[in-house]
DNA sequence: TCAGACTTTGACCGCTCGGTCAAACCTTTC
DNA sequence: GAAAGGTTTGACCGAGCGGTCAAAGTCTGA
């Protein structure tokens, strides 16, 4: 599993390492190259010595975990199965992903929602992600409308990566820590069910629709 | 609607206005006075003026937001109708609120996943909406469990904000603008299809534990 | 008309930022 | 043991940051 990172020295993926963690934490503007290498323990200047830039390094630890989500979904991606099937397949490799890199929604968000300037870069990567649900939800919705196939996408998407991103600030209204193991694994089965649901509903309504034809 | 900003002359809101843009756009901490100063037209040292602190200058301005999204809620708060027609009007006073501003969906993740010093004043604001979808669910979902009403708290949420946030990323996959009002209609219908299915469902759900429970 | 109160300005301060660099410090090799 | 090449360091740079301040400009009411 190359990522283009095996030919650096184990200190600057230490480096690298700090620098996701932290951003992740507070976000790439209030990082300071100073912060990432104390918490790296090292001299500010290796760096820039292993990464050239700031924005190279954050280039590289956004690369780091498209590749990382990429092949986590690789196997999800094969069509086998029903619909409902493939696609509980690829969103529980989606939330499985979410739940082991807790920082990468963040940073998913602090582009979209920041001035970034790798916007490009997010979508090239949610692309791929993007077509597939097309794809595959092509047969069991309309092609156009508020039923599409797109507006799934980004549902099921809000849905998934909305948890990660407002239940840690709602942890004191919540009963336990919302990121906990268990609580993480009602809320798969909380998009387990939505997914099931909008699956018949969307059954239930193509036949609708063919009746209405008739 | 008093909003506590009536005192300020029409210069300081100016100010306010112009921060608000530019943070919306690139993120606080990419924002410095100088760029809103520019913006708005003034000297730099008006903002300090005016405003004290950057800080407090944007506290003003989540709290300006935060005032204009309770006032939008308020009215669909009014508990009158069945608990179908209550919710949709809350979503499209949500939606409503969304789309008139919508810089405003985009500072709210930038608390959530940046280092963001006002996390807590995030949550004093969200936490009536979490209550009042939780007391209207009451009836209608289990007390506990994957299919409860906290999970679809967050659930329509995402669905909701999620568009906000994603949508635009993908304007070159779309087709036409997705901020466009044809396209905010067309995720509007979604959206409302989406509660209509899933209150249908809950029913269903609670009729089979009626079932299995004789 | 002029005093007094508010507005607005440009110059300035201390500080932190990303980034550079020459020198010192290992290792490895012969 | 010394040449050589990569690694690590602290000192340093110019630029931009948030914030201050005294002075200048403007407005208003007596």
């Amino acid at each position: 599993m190359p990522n283009g990172l095996e030919s650096k020295t184990e200190r600057a993926i230490e480096i690298l390492d700090a620098a996701d963690a932290l951003i992740g934490e507070v976000g790439y503007d209030a990082v300071s190259a100073r912060d990432i290498a104390a918490r790296a323990g090292v001299n500010k200047a290796l760096v820039f010595y292993y990464w050239g830039s700031k924005a190279e390094l954050f280039d590289k630890i956004l690369e780091r975990y498209y590749q990382a989500h990429r092949q986590a979904l690789a196997g999800a991606f094969e069509a086998e199965g029903s619909t409902r099937e493939r696609i509980h397949r690829v969103v529980d490799a989606y939330l499985d992903f979410m739940e082991q890199h807790r920082v990468y929604p963040r940073l998913i968000q602090q582009q979209l929602t920041g001035g970034g300037t790798h916007r490009e870069a997010v979508l090239r990567h949610l692309a791929p992600f993007f077509d597939w649900t097309l794809l595959q939800l092509a047969e069991v919705t309309p092609r156009t409308g508020p039923l599409a196939a797109r507006q799934f996408y980004l549902t099921i998407s809000g849905i998934v990566t909305g948890y990660f991103t407002y239940a840690p600030a709602l942890d004191s209204r919540w009963d336990g820590d919302p990121m906990s193991a268990e609580a993480l694994d009602e809320r798969r089965a909380h998009v387990h069910w939505m997914v099931d649901t909008l699956l018949s509903a969307l059954d239930a309504e193509s036949e609708k629709q063919e009746k209405s034809r008739d």
